[in-house]
This record gives structure tokens, sequence and C-alpha cells, in this order.
DNA sequence: CGATCGTTTGAGTTTGATCAAATGTGGTGG
DNA sequence: CCACCACATTTGATCAAACTCAAACGATCG
């Protein structure tokens, strides 16, 4: 149903806007005409990954900067004893690497959680873009920021709320940032996570999991079935995740309920 | 001694080594002569601060980059009920808040845990690089990435590791970053925290702390005395810490041990 | 010399983990 | 269409990690 939405979009609007990033990069600031045509000319090759597949692994050389254009995937590191934590969700516009600045290697993997569409920005291009537009480049800049801001509460969240806090919060988080990318739809959007997958992320157990989902659903929050997360009673499921919006820096276009 | 080490190296050594955000920003790139002229004209006016004042609180609004150059500060977050999680140290050569181009307003705190002095470059300059110095743009923008995989590491730790790992893990941490600008002597680095703010940071209760620094005391692997943190045993640390120093990125030169 | 702040210890409680097993559910092939 | 398999969810029982509360003890400082 992702799919489906991007090639609404492609068919409606002109061809800046279809542009996951170029979307995302809107939201900072507003991209010239020439900046726009430079991202669409550096979007090279496009690559399709299955659901669980690696689309950058641990020690990879980082050759270039890539985005989703559609699908969701995860950052995710892994200890030696096999314990797995996530990161970070990546939905579309988000970018997988842009430590093509750091040293050479990965320090994390990135998986595919459904199929994932993904486009490759050369590294050659992304110093280009380094070296002519500084307003593109700040652009780019302010994603790394953004992210920062997404990793930061989630620190509070592993940190200092109760397993039962952090699911909410991320159910809350979740839904304000596939709400700006129009993938909200009946209060309702698809996150196509096991109930592992929600452990791995929120640091706790499977089968505590499950215990906080059905508290969740018990006290009419959210239904969560099939990979579909629906919200009944957003407000209270806020407050129950201590969530404050402000961290996403969403622009007030993105604000509305 | 870290105000008096730092005295030292402004007699023995150029100006621009002595600026502790180009040595920084010189772990990425060879600055030109002309790009540390710039950072050095660039650092305005300095200020000091005492043990636990606020150098930048959570909705200021971001007038340009503070950089510590001596002591040590963390960023916070605070939530509604009081629970409070750190999400960073910075010691000297860090940036306070490269969020200049995120929106206006800080979404978190930054506290001074010793007394630091810090220096403000405007957003006024900081934009200026971005026009100007690409490859200083570079150098900037690869601190935020630094800082993002630390992030990463510590998400790890709050999400997979129990205390004892966590604590040793950060132990660790510090060991390497400290070290990495010379503030590590006999094994030993001033670490000015209280045993609370060493819960606030690791996820845990101040009577945990104390029981788990008991525990990595009695082991042989540390101790940690009035502020000062002394290092016994680095092997037998960084594997109770499931630690690898790849996510530090450090250059080959700060990796002797 | 109180007063304040940080550390340490003990006892009881809670949260969440682990282990084990039962119960869906969706797909595949006969 | 059914049997079967793999995988995910759900439930129960037990256990360990970490928290809370309470109190004592030790520094440090005006």
């Amino acid at each position: 149903m992702a799919s489906s939405s991007v090639a609404a979009r492609q068919e409606g609007q002109s061809q800046e806007l279809a542009h996951p990033l170029i979307r995302k990069l809107s939201n900072f600031t507003v991209l010239s005409r020439e900046e726009c045509a430079a991202v669409i000319k550096a979007t090279g090759k496009m690559f399709d990954f299955r659901t669980g597949d690696d689309i950058v692994q641990r020690g990879d050389l980082t050759g270039g900067v890539q985005v989703v254009l559609e699908g969701i995937a995860c950052r995710y590191k892994i200890l030696e004893d096999g314990r797995r934590q996530v990161l970070a969700y990546l939905i579309p516009g988000d970018m997988c690497d842009l430590h093509v600045f750091l040293l050479n290697r990965m320090d994390h993997s990135i998986a595919a959680i459904t199929r994932t569409k993904v486009a490759v920005i050369s590294r050659a291009s992304v110093l280009a873009f380094t070296d002519q537009y500084p307003n593109l480049t700040r652009a780019l800049w302010w994603c790394t920021l953004l992210d920062e801001a997404i990793m930061r509460e989630w620190l509070v969240n592993l940190g200092q709320r109760t397993a039962y806090e952090r699911m909410a919060h991320l159910f809350c988080e979740m839904y304000y940032r596939l709400g700006a990318i129009g993938e909200v739809r009946d209060r309702s959007y698809v996150l196509p996570l096991t109930q592992t997958g929600l452990g791995d992320t929120l640091g706790i157990s499977t089968v505590h999991v499950n215990r906080t989902l059905q508290d969740l659903r018990e006290r009419g929050l959210i239904t969560f079935r099939s990979g579909l997360l629906t919200v009944h009673d957003l407000p209270a499921l806020e407050s129950a995740g201590f969530f404050n919006r402000d961290y996403l820096h969403l622009r007030d276009r993105d604000q509305k309920d």
C-alpha cells in the first residue's frame, strides 16, 4: 500500500515533490530549481531489497548515500552474544548512510523490514554538493541533526521510561513521522514489525512486549494486528508515553492532527 | 588539572593546535592555514560556567555554536515528572549546539558538570563557513556524525546491556575519548560525577549505581573516588562492557594504549 | 558546628526476564 | 481442500535484576 500511494503522487505532482528526498529536504529549506535538478541527477541506480535483507552491513565501505524511496528499514547493532538493538527506523526520504564522511566503514547495519526500494547517491555527488550548493549541504546536514534529535529521545525512552511508556512513545513517534509523509490513514499506519522486533527496539523481551501490547489494547489506546497499528486515542497515547512532538521539529503544516 | 594542561599546551605549541576545536576537526581533515584562521577569527566571546550551571536550556533560541574549551558538560533531558536522562558528555573540543540549523529552539539542555570554559561562534560565522569553506564544513558535519555514532552506542548500552556492563562500557568510552585529548594520566582520568549523575546516565537508580561500582571495584577493574576514575585492568573492563572502540572512529595515532 | 549533600547498607517490593508449552496463522505442496 | 511446517503470539510459572524506602554514616562548607 505504500507503493500505491507513491505512484499516486508521481502521477499527480511534479517530479520534484515526488522525490522523497527532495520532499524531506524541503521541510528545512526551499531548494532552488537547480538544486532539485542536482539531486535528481545525482540519484543513481535503484535497488530493491526483500524483507529481512541487509541494505548495508557493519564493516561495509561507505560508497555513497542510499535514500529510502519506499518501504521501511531499520538501523541495528548486534552484540557478540547475539543481543540486538534497533537504533532507528528509516522511512521514505530517510538516508541510510550520511556517514560517507565518517571513517570508511559502517559501525552498524541496516536491514529492510519490508520490501524496500532504495536509490543511491554517490559519494562523489555528495562531495560535489558540499562544494557547489551550500544551501543543499545545509539541508542534508539538517537531516543528520534531525536523526540526532530522534536518537536523543530514544535515549530518554530506554533510560527513563517503563516498558509501557516506551511502547506508547514509539507508537506516537511513528504516527507523526509517517503522518508527515502521508502514510497515516484512518488513524492507522503500517508497522511491519514482529513482537521480537519491537522488543529489540524497546529493550524488553518478546514476552513482555506481548503483555505490554495487551495492556495498551485493553485500555483502548491502540490495536496492533498483522502489521497494522491503529491509534484509537492519540491524546491518551501521548500522555501515556510522556510524548511531546517538539523533538521531531515538524513544520506547522505537518502538525495538525 | 584540566586547565593547567591546556595552559601547558598553549605555551609549547602553535595557536592552531592549542584551539581545542581545531584539534578536534584535525582528526578528520587537514585544515588549511586559511581555514584555521577563519575558525580562530570566528571564535568570539568566552564564557565561564560554574559546576551545575546550565550552559544552554531547553527552549533557548540557538544563537551560535558554543565550543567547550575546558571542563566537562553534559546534555540532558528532563521528563515532566522529574526523571532525568543524560544524553552525552561534552569534553574540550566538543560543540554544544551544532543545532543552529535545526529549528530555532533547543530541545534539550546542557549543564556544566565542572567549571567549564566555553567559546561562542556566531550563527553567522557558521553560515559563512558553509558558504566559503567546504572542507571546513565537512569537518564540522563530521563532528555531528561522530556524536551520532556515540549516541548509537549509548542506545545499545541502555537497551541491551546490564547495569554492570553499561557502567564498564561508559568508563571505557570516557577513557578513550579523554585519552585522545591527553586527559588520561596514570590510567586515571577526572570524571566529576556523583553517583546520582551516573544513575541518570546509565538509566539505573543511585542505590544500584553504588552497588555496581562496588562490584567493579571488588573485581579489581576500577576505582572511583572523589571524581577520579582509575582503570586497573583495561582489557578486563572492555570485555566486561562488551566494548569495541571502533564506533569512536579514533585515528590510529590515538589508538595506542 | 549545624546543615547539606553524597555515599553506603539493609529489607522488602516490583518489573521484567527466562523457560516452557499451548495456541494461532499464513504459506506450501500433495 | 487438507496436512503440514515455520513462525508468531499468547499464557503460565518461576526467578533475577533493579527499584524503593528508610536510615545511618561521612564529607564539606559557610
